[in-house]
DNA sequence: AAAGTATAGTTGTCTATACCTATTTACAGG
DNA sequence: CCTGTAAATAGGTATAGACAACTATACTTT
């Protein structure tokens, strides 16, 4: 195809970011494989006269690209395709429910309580409320294919997330969150110990006593740095393995 | 003072770039505590008339900012300081002396092994090498304030990283590789997983069979996404707790 | 008092250009 | 054949300005 053909591919007059449409469109070409890891992508200033678009937005869109892995620049020589991620979909803050799936499980729960209690000092310390600020306190066990997999103890800020009910639980919090309240989920800080099956584990896991536990708690923040919710979880050491990326 | 002085807080003519000088001048505000969490910044435009340098420069330095978490923009209204975060020092990617050292304890190893090994079929899959390749493989206990805290066996391409001895490998690995062989770190993908202490790792970390213990293999990639390194580490459960921070 | 409206100020997006430094390539000279 | 140098080309930094989208506030109208 010609030249001219290539600024079909993005639309000016979109509501969408011009850098944003680009992204998609490299990112797309690496998804398909039309450009492969290791192989060197057109240069900003090629990029710029075939999409008709200023090189800075071309940067704006390999900036995003590049700090998202995707990609890797070398002075002087071009930009490059990285190689694959392990586990594209595993990386960053997710729920079970989307870690399940990305792990080709179906995910399902199982809630054993729900209602509002007073924050205890150490949860209002995390949660950073007053003592005896209310606060939802949740229990679920989580399953992945019908199997139980963790058990998972909840606590949200009530006075920051209003109205949520069992309905809302069953479903999906963060949509709520996110969607309905319009609050800004930004990142969590998660703490991962390995301990052993206690008779409450044991009983609802179905697993021995004395069987080794992936626990893991969670503290979620919003982009302000609120956090809202802490979320403690039991996982079966012989079902469930986590996995991080970290950046140097 | 007055507003001529502020450029006097940058050089234009230092190798640094201007925007990293606004940088680390708008997080020594915030780490001095002259800028508290919530307060807004002086807006884009101001910096940009306070520094007598472009609104996009002030722009590329703030943006880093947010990137890494000191800051969050709300359109229309300003750019806020976040709250701390949990534990600065420990995002991303660190090496064990370095961990150790950011939770106040002194590191220090004793090697137990150190050869050059073919390759399993494993070690060569996941570091993208034939079979019998050379690599490294080392052993080490890992000591805290001169406890055992974990048991690690290391591999390390030896075509990739060339001339390492038992001296270096006592040093610093990373610092030897970006120094001396001029190559890039990049991320690594961490599989955590929650088992039991075996023969093992019951003798060498002094503890008793059966006590729980936290797996991490660990495996490094150069920037431009080459895998170097497999490390897999035993820690005591009862010393050691994984800290990871996750974007959303 | 409540609702709507203008306005000023903020970040978000985008352009066009300039000059820097690092790398690669081509070529001339030994 | 090797070496050094120059030219071309890559990304890195920085400028100045424009308009869009959004927010908070003050003001006006109902």
């Amino acid at each position: 195809m010609k030249g001219d053909d290539y600024i079909l591919l993005i639309d000016k007059n979109s509501p969408l970011p011009i850098y944003h449409q680009i992204e998609e469109y490299i990112k797309d070409r690496i998804e398909k494989g039309e450009l492969k890891p290791g192989n060197v992508l057109p240069s900003e200033r090629e990029y710029s006269q075939l999409f008709q678009v200023s090189r800075m937005t071309i940067r704006q869109a390999i900036n995003k690209l590049v700090n998202d892995g995707y990609l890797y620049r070398k002075k002087g020589s071009g930009t490059f395709v990285a190689e694959k991620k392990f586990e594209q979909a595993l990386q960053g803050l997710t729920s079970f429910t989307e870690d399940m799936k990305a792990r080709g499980l179906t995910p399902s729960s199982k809630l054993l309580h729900f209602e509002i209690i007073p924050a205890s000092p150490q949860v209002a310390a995390t949660l950073q409320v007053a003592e005896n600020t209310p606060v939802y306190e949740m229990k679920r066990i989580r399953l992945a294919d019908e199997i139980p997999m963790a058990l998972e103890t909840c606590y949200i800020s009530a006075n920051l997330v209003k109205g949520l009910t069992e309905e809302i639980v069953s479903h999906s919090i963060y949509r709520y969150i996110e969607e309905k309240l319009q609050l800004e989920i930004g990142e969590a800080t998660q703490i991962i110990e390995s301990s052993l099956a206690n008779e409450t584990e044991t009983e609802l896991l179905k697993i021995k006593k004395g069987s080794p536990i992936l626990l893991i708690e969670r503290c979620t923040f919003l982009t302000n740095g609120t956090p809202f919710e802490i979320v403690r979880s039991s996982y079966r050491a012989d079902r469930y393995k986590f996995i991080s990326h970290l950046k140097r």
